[in-house]
DNA sequence: GTGAAAGCGCTAACAC
DNA sequence: GTGTTAGCGCTTTCAC
């Protein structure tokens, strides 16, 4: 389909099942139960298979386990580019949950410049993956999701939802996270509290917002639409731009809220600019955890339970191939403050 | 091996190559003809096949070309989590790379808290990779190169050395980064320059430091050892608390080169604990690029050339596929320096 | 131009 | 307890 210019392997001294076996004095069936330690092997036999893959290194081929088995033992975990590390650590944690269950966790990555979603969700379609994790800012569309589904392959999205039958949805307590950052502003003694988020392009953000104004309507603060910055993405230059307009309104707030570490640290740019200084002349906090311990000065943020989303991921796949027709399910993760003296008492001016 | 508790996979309705034969009325052999644009196939069976394989969304399962091909078509890329955002820059690059050869990329991810390096390996064995790139921080043993080597699948190293017969190496211009670096700083009129960077544990650290004595050197100026602070790793603590001890120091640098962002981002969260401003008090450099933009204020740093990189990673994988034989390869990457204002005249004070 | 058929390395059902 | 064997889905040689 396309005109691959291939280089030739060369010698292929691969290792296989019945050159154990031969090794071994045994049939490859033998092999194949000391490996899957399943079925009846006498310690005689088993010895003999085990000192035979250890001296030949031996590693089964998992193509053709694959094709055997009608099962690649893989999950398949689609992110992509510079979103910073939330990702990465949100994969190490589906990693270990997978393991657990004898899965394997492989990664595709989609570049910036380039809408690879197709190409990616193709190339896992090519492996037959058995599950497929979706972490974080990936375009879809249904035609995708309709591949996927004709091969009964089950599909969880890690903090986006996309409203499709049988797509599973992990979101953190995003309104929850947020109500609380704020709430730490309100105890602290701030009454001025602004929000700095992107447009609610997907629920995540919208939840956040909610849970921005929850904590405001809660203590009888009200909501003020000149404290509400919308950026149109998480980049920090949006982030510095949006806390210069806060800086030069009438009335400014004491506290910046913002949904992501990026957009902190480019609030916390404009207040280097300014000459401000954080926390005394403004409290502030970040979300995601991404970036904030590295910020001058490092800021509070909010984390969701990492250890936690692995498990629920590999636990959400296991039960679809399982039963395929489940209806769909949202799963919520706890998310958790992380404190790092960027808010304190307002300075009264 | 391991006690797996793997899921049945439900119906497997996946459509395979003899149905699309039968549909478009064909062998399977024709399929194949026109799948891989090779061999003769009349226009006429050619378009009944496309239109099998576009109605039933028709994607060869890889296992099984794997299987037959001696060859997977997979570039395995081992990269490990919390590095930062520039493997994944690495990692488009080498895919962008890899495409054009026909080859797919697939990353496995090594986590903090394990020693993962040999169980990623033997995956990818088993996945009987054509190829594999190694980015940044992993620990190798022979072992594993051996078992590699035996199964000839070429390794490319990139960023770290390994000295094993046959791996080849991807170094960026370190030394040149780091001198050009320093020179930025001499050029604004700074004699007293810092270095703060890691425990030469790998060959970049080195040249690191070299470029930094050989900037010195060149512009005859002493080098003083309580200007050069070693650290143990890139975390930003490290860099804080050697920037603390510079501004201890009786006889204070105007300028910082770190040899990395992170190592940045804490002597700038020391700078800010001091009240010291940058570039008005101190000039200061960073390297890697991948934090620089977002911090306060955003600072110079040092980048290599990312697109190269990728082609130069394949094209060393082609050429050892080709010829398993080649002697060891050692490549450089130029870099490049990304000013951000964070370098300006120092003050006199 | 096209098809038949022999594997690729492994698994699992079944026979012994 | 252990071996035999028939596939898994695809590629590729060799006939036709």
């Amino acid at each position: 389909m396309s005109s691959m210019t291939y280089w030739k392997r060369g010698s292929l001294l691969s290792i296989k099942m019945i050159d154990i076996a031969n090794e071994a004095d045994v049939s490859t069936a033998t092999v194949g139960r000391v490996l899957h330690e399943k079925g009846y092997v006498s310690q005689d036999a088993r010895k003999r298979v085990e000192a035979a893959v250890k001296k030949f290194n031996y590693i089964p081929n998992a193509a053709a386990r694959s094709l055997t088995q009608k099962k690649s033992g893989i999950i398949g975990s689609l992110v992509i580019e510079n979103v910073g590390n939330l990702y990465q650590r949100i994969n190490s944690s589906v990693m270990t949950a997978a393991e657990k269950q004898g899965y394997h966790v492989v990664m595709l990555q989609g570049r910036n410049k380039y809408r690879d979603e197709e190409l990616l969700i193709n190339q896992f379609i090519g492996m037959r993956i058995d599950g497929l994790v979706v972490i974080t800012n990936i375009y879809f569309t249904d035609e995708l999701f309709d591949k996927l589904k004709a091969l009964s392959i089950p599909v969880v999205m890690v903090e986006r939802t996309y409203d499709y039958p049988g797509v599973d949805n992990i979101l953190f307590l995003d309104e929850k996270g947020a109500y609380d950052a704020v709430m730490k502003f309100y105890k602290a003694g701030h009454r001025r509290i602004a929000f700095i988020g992107r447009e609610p392009f997907a629920h995540v953000e919208q939840m956040r917002l909610d849970g921005y104004k929850r904590a405001l309507t809660y203590n009888k603060l009200a909501l003020e639409d000149d404290l509400i910055k919308i950026v149109p993405s998480y980049a920090a230059e949006f982030g510095k731009k949006a806390m210069q307009e806060l800086l030069f309104s009438s009335h400014m707030p004491t506290g910046i809220f913002c949904t992501a570490d990026t957009l902190a640290a480019g609030a916390l740019q404009a207040l280097y600019e300014a000459g401000k200084k954080v926390p005394d002349d403004f409290s502030i906090s970040g979300y995601d955890n991404i970036l904030s311990k590295q910020l001058s000065p490092p800021i509070d943020s909010v984390e969701p339970d990492l250890e936690k989303v692995g498990e629920v991921v590999v636990s959400l796949i296991g039960q679809r191939i399982e039963n395929p027709h489940l209806e769909t399910r949202i799963k919520y993760i706890d998310t958790v403050s992380v404190s790092r003296g960027s808010i304190t008492a307002p300075n009264n001016k």
